[in-house]
DNA sequence: ACCTATTAATAACT
DNA sequence: TAGTTATTAATAGGT
């Protein structure tokens, strides 16, 4: 498409390669927004001349699209980019990502969510789990009771400095069922996010 | 360039547009290699079609092209590529990891375990929990058995193979509060770390 | 940079 | 989905 047909190899005159470049540059970029608009097709395109200048064109707009491509480029090819660092977080990324996967059941199963799809035979660990759990934590409050009881006081766990005020009731009768139902205290803050 | 002029503007007929992206990425593709042979470019070019079908041309062959090219483009154009992905898996997986430590902590403590440090306050929700979870596995549970016992047959769940040695006594009677206590069975592997 | 003869790409059709 | 062709688009070489 010239005034005269040209062969497909390098151009020798320095001069004439450079202003070829420059417009086939262009068309290039031209046809990279064409089919991208046209097509909807995702393309990065990034171009150095021969003296190091470069042009790019990266198609849906924003800062990550060429992370993204690149990245889909990886998964696609098989071909690997980042280095064995990224490879390490990625890995573990996903490892984790499993871990709570399974947690995330694991937990909803001891909630009673999510049994419906369990046959008897699954349903047993988690109830003997649950039953286990359950025995711990009774004991461990009738514990605290009882020290409470003998101490006369009711300052709670070691480190706790938060149990002072309007707690001194000695000798108050606790019903044999449900020993401890505190109706007091300032809110402590959920057991959540130890950082 | 074709029978008629097109405005340069998404092509909506499904078909049609499947049909001239394949035409125009050949063209890019083409145009590419041209560029790359005539002037000796360095070109790295990912086309992903809307379909997720993805080509590639990339300039000096070689399996480390790609990679030098966006290291380049990096320096050049100043923006961050890998550690901007780096980044982004850190912080990840560093929000990931916290997830998983509040699982972890409820999860040990919904089993009874590193219960010592807690006040009877915070033993409270969790013995609730425990419960609530309880109650609705043994109510599951029944259920199963109801259906069971309805339907004559001691299957448990339809692909269990495991359930045979000293199963089938018929007519045991099981005691009204804890309707099935199979003391039987090879332990199950904890729910832990299906890997 | 611009011009334009000529080749190359491709839109519509089969 | 692959070929054909009329037409438009890109561009080589010249100014």
């Amino acid at each position: 498409m010239g005034r005269g047909k040209i062969e497909i190899k390098r151009i020798e005159n320095s001069t004439n390669r450079q202003v070829t470049y420059s417009k086939r540059r262009n068309g290039i970029l031209k046809k990279a927004r064409e089919i991208h608009i046209l097509c909807g097709a995702e393309i990065a395109l990034v171009i150095f001349s021969s003296t190091g200048k470069m042009s790019e064109y990266i198609s849906p707009p924003g800062p990550t699209t060429l992370i993204k491509i690149l990245d889909k480029y990886q998964k696609t090819s098989g071909k690997k980019l980042w280095d064995a660092k990224h490879e390490y977080l990625s890995s573990e990324l996903d490892r984790i990502k499993k871990e709570n996967d399974n947690m995330q059941i694991e937990l909803r199963h001891l909630k009673g969510e999510d049994i419906n799809s369990l046959n008897a035979k699954e349903l047993i660990p988690i109830e003997e789990a649950l039953q286990n759990g359950l025995s711990k934590v009774r004991d461990k409050k009738s514990d605290i009771w009882r020290m409470m009881r003998k101490n006369h006081s009711l300052e709670i766990g070691g480190n706790d400095r938060e149990m002072e005020n309007g707690y001194h009731q000695k000798g108050r009768d606790y019903p044999a069922q449900m020993p401890f139902t505190f109706r007091v205290q300032p809110i402590q803050p959920n057991l959540q996010e130890s950082k």
